[in-house]
DNA sequence: ACCAGCATGTAACCGGTTACATGATTGC
DNA sequence: GCAATCATGTAACCGGTTACATGCTGGT
């Protein structure tokens, strides 16, 4: 189970409902995990089940009613053990990157589309993860928030979202360019 | 099935057998894929049986035989049409970013013993990557490399794995400086 | 009228992980 | 003598993906 504790540690936010987990979840909680409605609403409820959080049902009028849930203390232990833990390294594992691994050997016409999709994909989540930190770290400078700010976990996991976004737009520019020239040349013969 | 695709192109290089398949996918090969041997004997079994790849034996005195793997046209085919297709982004699952996130509500001594760990696989991935490029590239330069050689995919994979990896060791760093410093912070009370 | 957003699930499937298994050679 | 490297697999499991399902409200 890998899930639950990404789910705890969204949690730590305050209460939310599954429909606004699975909001934070689809841009990827700052990058940091990515997960489907689905999978959320079926993780919620063992979570529940074993008592690491904690649900209430709030009632609404012009919408469907929810359940807001929290982290108990029974949860915020299982964080404890989970991060003291040792966990194995995870990898990258991107289809784009096959892609272009086989680039010289294939019609790179499609695979150019791509690249420029995905630096546009990037360049969104730059945007939004930047505008996400503004609002974390208030009037304060980022130095400032990372010494005394109360709650800097999203904000480190964010700036790693960021800069792993940036790297990402680059590399597709970078890799356009180089593709694209080869084309070229290519045609010329 | 993802894992076909990422083994054909890894085989565009040349022959080679499982073996030396799982040690470049042991790294990632240049962090663009991870798998373990397993996952690639059986792959390999299948891809040879649907004609995508041709194995032949090759018979060693002091060591056991082996079975040498090439793409086949079939296999080339199937990896153009793979490109051509639209495949949906990849996203970061990282338990080290689920702890750091979590990082203000749990102890962080262990995090910061892996934090530091981590930064020191990821300059150990750099130096691999970099010579990598380096055997790639000969005596050429970069962007005359990119221009003319012949291989380019990989070079392009490889450098983005640098970039990832210099990313991950600088956040790393930077992560364990600002909770090091809230420790003490905290400690002083 | 229709689409987007709110809100929550079930069930089947598939691919990746973990555990288990074997056996020879070379170097410390 | 022991560990590391070469070399190749099988089987059970689990977690994540895909497909399917429901129903109400508010805006264009």
């Amino acid at each position: 189970m890998a899930l639950r504790h990404a789910v705890l540690a969204a949690l730590l936010d305050g209460e939310l409902s599954g429909y606004q987990l699975a909001k934070a979840f689809d841009v990827g909680v700052a990058n940091f995990w990515y997960a489907q409605p689905q999978q959320l609403y079926a993780e919620l409820t063992r979570l529940e089940r074993e008592g690491l959080i904690a649900g209430r049902e709030v009632v609404q009028e012009s919408r469907p009613n929810k359940r807001l849930f929290q982290v108990t203390d029974a949860g915020l232990a299982e964080l404890e053990t989970f991060t003291a833990a040792a966990t194995k390294p995870s990898f990258v594992r991107d289809d784009l990157l096959v892609k272009v691994q086989a680039a010289d050997r294939v019609d790179t016409a499609a695979l150019l589309t791509e690249l420029t999709e995905r630096a546009q994909m990037a360049q969104a989540k730059i945007d939004l993860f930047r505008s996400l930190l503004r609002r974390l770290r208030g009037d304060r400078t980022e130095e400032e928030f990372l010494r005394h700010g109360d709650r800097v976990g999203p904000y480190l996991t964010c700036l790693r979202g960021v800069a792993f976004e940036q790297e990402n737009r680059d590399w597709c520019v970078r890799t356009i360019a180089v593709l694209e020239e080869r084309r070229q040349l290519h045609a010329r013969h």
